[in-house]
DNA sequence: CCAGTTCTTGACCGGTCGGTCAAGTCGCCC
DNA sequence: GGGCGACTTGACCGACCGGTCAAGAACTGG
C-alpha cells in the first residue's frame, strides 16, 4: 500500500497498473489478487486509513484544550504538518478527487472534518469569539485556507510547515484587513 | 469541444474515451484527428480557453475600481460568478490538475491569478489598508477560501453565487475572530 | 462536368489494461 | 514424510484504448 500510494500519488490513478505496482515491490499479480480484491479497492483502502490517520492526528492536536478558537488554531496546525509529513497521501487526495468513483470517501473525510470544525465554531460563537456567520461557511473557509497553503507553499516551494501554518492561522482568525480603529465603540 | 469539456467535467481525462466523444456527436474519429493533434491536446486547448475566458472576466470584474481591497472584492465575486456559470469547466480543472501533463497549464493559469492578487494585495499594503504579511501568502489564502466556497456551496449544493460570494469576502477581508475592541489605542 | 482539394468515414492496428487461473511452492500439523 | 491449506507465480484472456489510413463523399473553381 505504501509503494501503491507513491505510484498513485505521481503518475495518477489510472496511468498506474496493477503490474507496475507488483513489479515495483518484485512479486507477481497473484499476490496483488489475493490480498485485494481489485486496483480500485487498493485506493479505496489506502484512501480509508489515511483519513483515519489525519483524524486521529487532529485529534490529538486538540485535546485538552478547551477554547473553542485555540482546538480551531491546533486543528489548522495538525492538519497542515500531517500534511507535510505524508506529502504522497495528500498529494493522492488530490489525485482521486477526480475520480467519481473515489468522491464520496473523499467527500465523507471533508465531511467529517467540516463537521469537527463546525463544532468549535458554534461554541465560538456562543461565547462571543467569532463573528456570528454561517458555520458551515466558516469550516470551509478553513478548510480553503489550509488546504491551498498546504499544497502550494508546503508541497509545491517547501517552506517550513510552522511558517506555513503561521499564516494559515492568521489569516483564517483575522483576515486581511488591517483593523479599523473601531471609533463608535 | 463543449461536448468534451462536459464529458470530461463528469468522467474523468482516462475514461472517457476519443471513440465516445466522436460518438457522442455523431461523426467518425477521423474528423477528431483532422481538428486535433491528440486527446491531450484537445483537452489542452479547452484548459487554455477556460483560463482565458475566467481571465477576461476578472478583468472585465475589476476595471475602473481604484480601491485594491475593492479590486481583490471584486475580483472574488467575478471567479464566484464565472464559475458558477461554467460548472464543468471549473470541475475540469480539478480533474485536470492530478495529470502530470497538464499540471503545468493549470499552475500557469494559477499563477496569473496570483500574481494579479499579490498587485492589489501590494497596493492594499502600501495604502495601509492591508496588514502587512507575505503577499503571496495573502493571494494563495484568498485563492484557497474562493475556490473552497465556490465547489462546495455552489456546484455541490447549488445555493445562490451572490451568497457565497458574500462569504468568501467576508472571510478573507475580516476573517473569523470577533474584532477586539482594541483597548490599547 | 471534371479535376483537385477539403473533409469524413469506420474498420483496423499495436499496445496496454484489469483480472483470471492452472500450476506450482511453502510451511505447518499429524 | 505426507497431506493440506495458505500463499505465489506469470502466461494468458477479453476488452478497450489512442491513433492510422485507404476509401470515398462533398465542395470548389474553372
Amino acid at each position: 500500500m505504501a509503494f501503491a500510494t507513491a505510484r498513485f500519488a505521481e503518475n495518477g490513478y489510472h496511468p498506474t497498473s496493477v503490474a507496475e505496482i507488483v513489479q515495483g515491490i518484485g512479486v507477481g499479480k497473484g499476490v496483488f489478487y489475493w490480498y485485494f480484491e481489485s486496483k480500485e479497492q487498493l485506493l479505496l483502502e489506502i484512501l480509508k486509513d489515511a483519513q483515519k490517520d489525519l483524524r486521529r492526528a487532529q485529534q490529538r492536536a486538540i485535546a485538552g484544550e478547551e477554547d473553542p478558537v485555540r482546538r480551531l488554531e491546533k486543528g489548522i496546525r495538525a492538519t497542515i504538518t500531517w500534511s507535510a509529513e505524508h506529502r504522497d497521501v495528500y498529494r493522492l487526495t488530490q489525485v482521486a478527487a477526480m475520480e467519481e468513483r473515489f468522491a464520496p470517501v473523499l467527500r465523507k473525510g471533508q465531511e467529517v472534518a467540516v463537521q469537527d470544525a463546525i463544532l468549535h465554531v458554534r461554541d465560538g460563537i456562543q461565547q462571543g469569539l467569532v463573528r456570528d456567520l454561517d458555520p458551515a461557511y466558516i469550516a470551509h473557509g478553513i478548510l480553503g485556507v489550509t488546504a491551498q497553503l498546504a499544497r502550494t507553499f508546503i508541497h509545491e516551494r517547501g517552506e517550513r510547515p510552522e511558517d506555513v501554518a503561521d499564516a494559515a492561522v492568521s489569516l483564517v482568525l483575522e483576515g486581511i484587513l488591517v483593523p479599523e480603529p473601531t471609533p463608535a465603540r
